[in-house]
DNA sequence: CAACTTAGTGATAAGCATTATCATTACTGG
DNA sequence: CCAGTAATGATAATGCTTATCACTAAGTTG
């Protein structure tokens, strides 16, 4: 399950990146099945806290690198700031509850067909498609700030 | 079609807010069926090129409290600015080309069932979401550069 | 394994969209 | 029309992200 320093080296540089200790811990951080989706400073502060020295420039630098080596993959929920996860592969929508930021993922293969139904429909090729549902989530704490269903647009 | 100053003064009083200038304007720039979907900075340049003189804090302020007042709905695309268009009450999807940036609207009722579907399974309460296919469009020009399918995450 | 070459790092400045501040202006109700 | 309060506009500040640049270290070569 774990996997070792020198196996994230072998992941990076297959990337065409030198094997750098920022990016080795920065890769480390995703693998280490915890929160998925992390932020740049969600990655800063998780790294300083661990005794590392790294910039937060860095980290900036190496997310973008990653998620071009398609490493890691970049979402941007309602928060403002982008988030990164491991990219395993299979493709997955967020459902994100507005109360305490909790991310659920799914994947639905019906809404997937349907997505590539309305682009063929238009003649568009489609590229990328981003799908987030924001809602309460089933903890009892955040249901208890009375959830009313969807409302607007 | 178009309305008048004075329905625009109801619409904005009738939200609660004082029927100023610089609301009129905004809120009759979105009504003059253009380019449906901009951004602060598109309202700002198209109002000073009307020979308004509407400064730009004003610009964001009441597009904040027209999105408050349902007058009108907010979206974020890829770009990085948020954009507004009038909301007209019948929720729709976006799909947006890379190349040009043209936004074409559409509602799929199955789609959006399936969505309820799989947030009442998570015991979600839906609130809200945002659903954005990008892709290259039909226009020729955009399709020249040659579209390759859907690729990642 | 040592010098070399160049990419990578970290501190910091700059950029960009957006929000806060605050003195001045202008709606609106009376 | 006037008072009172909310709104405006110039500008500073914020928050996230990218650019700059002197210094460091990864990888390579002999
Ligand atoms: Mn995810
Ligand atoms: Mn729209
Ligand atoms: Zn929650
Ligand atoms: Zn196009």
């Amino acid at each position: 399950m774990n996997r070792s320093a020198s196996d994230n080296a072998s992941d990076i540089h297959s990337s065409g990146l030198k094997a750098t200790w920022p990016r080795i811990r920065i890769l480390r951080l995703f693998q280490q099945t915890g929160v998925r989706h992390l932020s740049a400073e969600d990655v800063y502060r998780a790294l300083i806290a661990d005794g590392e020295e790294i910039g937060l420039a860095t980290i900036y630098r190496v997310l973008t690198q990653f998620e071009q080596a398609r490493l890691l993959s970049r979402h941007h929920f309602d928060s403002g700031k982008a988030v990164y996860e491991l990219n395993e592969g299979q493709h997955h929508d967020h459902l994100v509850c507005v109360i305490c930021g909790r991310v659920e993922e799914f994947c639905d293969p019906e809404i997937e067909r349907l997505q590539h139904q309305v682009a063929e429909r238009r003649g568009f090729q489609l590229r990328d498609h981003a799908l987030s549902l924001y809602g309460v989530c089933s903890d009892p704490a955040c249901q208890a700030r009375h959830g009313k269903p969807e409302g607007g647009d």
